[in-house]
DNA sequence: TCTTGACCTCAAGTTCGCTTTAATTCGGAG
DNA sequence: CTCCGAATTAAAGCGAACTTGAGGTCAAGA
């Protein structure tokens, strides 16, 4: 059981040690102890720093992340989790994920497309309209 | 070529003026003319604006869709894009894509996961390996 | 033991994407 | 022509997510 200080687990998880403090002062993750003032960490802060991480990339805010992931405790290793709500949140992404894929057609087409003006484009016309109507639907949401 | 004043351009692509306005500062949209003080858009700019909203929901900072989408014009109808830029927006949305579905899986593996601890079962490991790696790779681009 | 440099805390600063506020100017209906 | 309401500007404010800076502590190697 060796344990990480700050600068090992900023090192593997890519943050900066202001950020695990700034983390750590949202309830987000947790030293295990102390070595005189130093922090000193379990291994296991970095599943959930990966964890973190992936979610930040889904859009959730450290907020919510923090609340999904549950307290963080000394020993990281049994974080506990709402599952209804992890599940909601994947439904979530999901939908995300279907916005993007529109986004990454229209871009392609907007890359391809040889009409002499995008407005004129039918087909672009079309994933606007699309692209506007998803974007109304849950706009405030992500 | 009936011009829209901002009232209408804002309700119609559902943001508020001062939105606009800010949008204006930093050149990504234009205004055809004045009335007055008062701003007149060509309709045009609506489908500027769907661009520049498509591109925020893929993660893009305004700053790189101004750059990605060029100088607003007052005929902003012809905005001219580069094609390339363009299309490797679109690849990094595929990417950031993969790492959603990535991401969902993940969740959802926790949310159903009946191992006693996360960091026991041997596809939690796996999948926060890969998400590791992913974020490793390109932690800065997004 | 002494020094050094990594770590600590707390407060203030930064960037992004807007919104709000305050003071002012007009277009257009009556 | 007058007046109202919608628009204008500049500047300040805001929440999120950190970073930076100042001033202090301490573990460990020479």
């Amino acid at each position: 059981m060796k344990s990480l200080d700050i600068a090992d687990v900023a090192r593997h998880a890519g943050v900066k040690p202001s950020a695990l403090r700034y983390y750590e002062s949202l309830g987000l993750i947790a030293a295990d102890s102390r070595k005189g003032l130093r922090r000193q960490y379990d291994a296991s802060v970095l599943d959930r720093l990966a964890l973190i991480a992936l979610g930040q990339r889904a859009g959730f805010s450290l907020q919510e992340i923090a609340e999904t992931l549950g307290p963080a405790t000394q020993a990281q290793v049994e974080f506990e989790l709402d599952r209804n709500r992890i599940t909601e949140r994947a439904d979530e992404v999901d939908r995300h994920i279907r916005a993007l894929t529109l986004l990454a057609r229209a871009l392609r087409h907007v890359a391809t497309c040889q009409a002499p003006s995008h407005a004129e484009c039918p087909s672009f016309r079309k994933m606007m309209a699309e692209a506007l109507k998803w974007s109304g639907k849950d706009r405030q949401k992500i």
